[in-house]
DNA sequence: AGCTGGCACG
């Protein structure tokens, strides 16, 4: 009774007082601690227990599920003398909520092959690691088996399928499915829009979303957030005006999306709004909304705040590390990030292949070879990471920085690495030859795939990939620039007059430019790889988007808030150098933040220390 | 006793 109703306490010391324990008692005293989430007295009690059934060993399992002690579930499991299909389930669902899809589908095909029958539970744990898997093959077993049992009209079983086939890119098979008069709910449709947006047809899931008669919050957030990741960082915000409007509070998963989408416009004042209301509403920073919090400030340039984020998260994630980490060496604090980096290894955790980028990005900004290299071959040796063409870029960028060009060529040469069979390269195959598939021209696809080829040393498939980029005009990105005034965030294109302030922001690029003059300052123009005479090179260079953007925010944010720009393409030397003087001449603070790092301008010098 | 949808750092 004690255990039922969650009173551990007096249930614990009956259970210790009785002089004869029968295996009822055991059991309900395991049931107890399982319910309350005790994962270690439950533990505990498990291994003291003179015969272990298998309910509660399969209910075991599914606790440490939940604890991520997947490793000790697979121990469990392996030791259990008699296992059912629940056994079975139990421990395929915990590798697939640990994600460790690979691992799930094995475990299910050694079910298959020790004769255990299917039900329709398990299937459902296996369709969701192949749609993580992007595992279409395996998915589409699944789906022959589940009709060939009999057992497809059960409803998670139906929204796991049409999960699956939308994860895989196969809307026309989702869509079978979604209109085929099966009995569904809320989450069908919402796994259908995601699809929508995972496929890129945006038009399509606005359609979708739009026409759904029913919408939950789960359906707001998977429109906002699809909005984010296919970079329409605006419309992520609209569309979270609307929601608002519509009375949906936004939980912890909608507001990364939104602050994801701040980080990218610089829009300080809507991140700023979004850490009101996280505080305010009492949400709980978990270690995805910290990290996309510490990242938005970081990338605003507010280092302080980010850190002071950072310091109140109780639990932090690696990722957390990551972004104070990658910050802190994007804005000039490069040796503060290694601190950080050491201060972590100290607590006992395990840093991961983007905190070495961090730390090795730290390294090229603070051009130390030795200790670079030395990071460098600790991934390898130490925590058993494997670089990748990232951390071989920033090695290489480091070693060029300080001449050792040859031992950089060596680099080059020794590179990736041996096609890895399993895994990511085969995923990240299957997804971006199905981007292209659907959208030809996107860019981005075409890239990751000849990243991916170029990583795992396939360069005649790379060049190939770059080849079919050229030959279909897979159009270059155009510089683009943002700044935020206003609580409004403008936009400005390479050589672009459409903003309606163009005269001023004319007025006072003439008057940057007879200021530099006066002061011997001549224009870098060795970036402009324009075929024109040298006059029109410094006409061309005064178009430039962060030139456009930082002149329009001397213009319309008021002193003394630094001018904060973020452009898409690195910062060329021209601009960099403007930047500088306009800083100096004009006493403003100004942040730029490149695709590398930021700049922090202030009394006419850079934070970078004009490397970049 | 086991199960399905939206989330970040490079």
């Amino acid at each position: 009774m004690y255990s039922v109703c969650g009173n551990m306490v007096s249930a614990r010391q009956l259970f210790d007082g009785s002089p004869v324990v029968d295996s009822v008692s055991w059991n309900s005293i395991l049931a107890g601690y399982i319910r309350g989430g005790d994962s270690e007295e439950a533990l505990a009690i498990f291994s003291r227990m003179p015969e272990r059934n298998t309910i509660a060993s399969n209910s075991m399992i599914a606790l440490l599920a939940r604890e991520r002690r997947p490793r000790d579930a697979r121990n469990l499991f392996e030791k259990m003398p008699v296992r059912d299909v629940v056994s079975w389930s139990a421990i395929i669902s915990c590798f697939d909520q640990n994600e460790m899809h690979g691992e799930a589908l094995e475990m299910f095909a050694l079910m298959n092959s020790d004769g255990v029958p299917v039900d329709e539970v398990v299937l459902v744990s296996v369709l969701s690691a192949s749609a993580s898997l992007v595992a279409a093959k395996e998915g589409e077993l699944v789906h022959g088996l589940a009709t060939k049992t009999g057992i497809d009209s059960y409803l998670n079983l139906n929204n796991a399928l049409i999960n699956m086939y939308s994860s895989c890119f196969n809307i026309p098979a989702a869509r079978r499915l979604f209109d085929s008069g099966l009995h569904l709910d809320q989450i069908s449709a919402n796994s259908m829009l995601s699809g929508y947006l995972k496929c890129r047809l945006i038009d399509d899931a606005r359609e979708f979303f739009d026409s759904m008669p029913q919408k939950d919050a789960v359906s707001w957030s998977t429109m906002v957030s699809g909005y984010a990741q296919n970079n329409l960082f605006s419309e992520t915000l609209a569309l979270f005006q609307v929601m608002q409007l519509r009375e949906f509070s936004p939980d912890e998963a909608a507001l990364v999306s939104v602050l994801s989408a701040c980080a990218h416009l610089v829009a300080l004042k809507q991140g700023k709004w979004v850490h009101t209301y996280i505080r305010r509403h009492g949400l709980v920073i978990n270690p995805i909304l910290g990290t996309t919090l510490i990242d938005m400030y970081m990338k605003c340039g507010c280092v302080e705040e980010a850190v002071e984020v950072f310091n109140g998260i109780k639990e932090k994630g690696i990722s957390s590390w990551n972004a104070v980490i990658i910050g802190l060496a994007t804005n000039g604090m490069a040796t503060e990030a290694l601190e950080k980096f050491s201060e972590m290894k100290k607590l006992g955790l395990a840093p991961n292949e983007v905190t070495f980028v961090g730390v090795l990005a730290a390294c090229r900004y603070l051009g130390s070879v030795a200790e670079g290299r030395r990071f460098f071959d600790s991934m390898l040796e130490e925590h058993k990471i494997e670089p990748n063409l990232r951390h071989y870029g920033c090695l290489v960028d480091l070693l060029g920085r300080a001449g050792l060009l040859r031992e950089a060529e060596e680099l080059i040469e020794r590179m990736p690495m041996a096609p890895d069979k399993h895994g990511n390269l085969e995923m990240g195959e299957r997804v971006s030859r199905r981007l292209i598939e659907l959208e030809p021209c996107h860019d981005g696809a075409h890239v990751l795939l000849s990243n991916l080829y170029a990583s795992s040393g396939r360069w005649e498939e790379a060049v190939e990939v770059r080849a079919r980029m050229r030959e279909k005009k897979v159009t270059k990105i155009p510089g683009c620039s943002l700044v935020e005034a206003g609580g409004t965030v403008h936009e400005f294109f390479a050589g672009d007059g459409s903003h309606p302030q163009m005269r001023d922001i004319e007025r006072v690029l003439n008057e940057v430019a007879r200021r530099m003059r006066l002061e011997g300052l001549q224009p870098d123009t060795s970036g402009v790889h324009l075929d024109i005479d040298s006059e029109e090179k410094e006409t061309s260079l005064h178009r430039h988007s962060e030139k456009l953007a930082m002149a329009f925010g001397l213009i319309s944010i008021p002193t003394p808030t630094p001018i904060r720009v973020v452009k898409n393409l690195r910062i060329c030397g021209d601009c960099h150098l403007a930047a500088k003087a306009i800083s100096r001449i004009f006493q403003r603070e100004i942040v730029v933040r490149d695709r590398h790092l930021h700049h922090h301008f202030k009394g006419g010098e850079c934070s970078c220390g004009d490397y970049w």
